[in-house]
DNA sequence: CGACTCGTACGATAGGCATCGTAGTATGGC
DNA sequence: GCCATACTACGATGCCTATCGTACGAGTCG
């Protein structure tokens, strides 16, 4: 084995190329999602799904990280029966400079804003 | 009569305090709605709803300025039988820094690269 | 092998929404 | 007053989606 096979299990991403801005907008439109998406920037790195604190069920989550994995904001592998989870957040700042910054910083301000 | 007295209707807008990320996040993930606003932004002034050339009828044009007018990402007035639209530059500007501006640049962006 | 953990798949459900067409209201000019 | 213009309101339709529950698959550890 050449490859590090981190699982026979591949996830389908888009190419960097095929990232449009109007489905990262409707994925990051839901609170849900936009909560994942600060915690994973918090982090820098990555994590597994059931590390984030949801008030909805497994399948729903399931449901959230693909939204955001087919829209190109993060990137998903498995290791081992983990699924890890981190932002592409090389790919957005070549594709849209300063755009993922400015929607972070926006969330942030709305945070304190509201308490 | 001291003040112009645009028009006797007037429009429901949310107070600069009321506006939140996620429903702008969610008016802008419309390709119609994020090509009005990208022409707003051109112009940088105000434009009538039938100035917009949409391949869409009145009513839904007239739904879709309603959803960016709530988000409070524009700011409608009558005058006459017209109904004069601008962007809330100087709102989003304040609450959220940078923003509209990257949004903007992300468009432009993907507009060239799309050809 | 067997049990356990992590996440998926699938169906169901309820609500939202983009679109249309038609009928209606407000404003301005004749 | 009457008509034209600009936009709205309302109902209908078909699609998308956020949510759940249950049943399943893949991997790890004993």
């Amino acid at each position: 084995m050449t490859s590090p096979a981190v699982s026979s299990r591949d996830l389908p991403h888009p190419a960097r190329d095929e990232i449009r801005l109007e489905p990262i907008l409707h994925a990051l439109s839901d609170p849900m999602r936009l909560a994942i998406v600060r915690e994973l920037a918090t982090v820098c790195g990555e994590l597994t799904c059931s590390q984030f604190e949801l008030p909805v069920t497994k399948s729903t989550t399931t449901h959230h990280f693909r939204v955001l994995r087919e829209a190109g904001v993060i990137r998903q592998v498995y290791r081992g029966t983990a699924k890890m989870n981190g932002l592409r957040k090389d790919d957005l700042d070549d594709l849209f400079p300063g755009l993922l910054d400015a929607l972070l910083g926006a969330a942030d301000r709305q945070a304190v804003r509201l308490g």
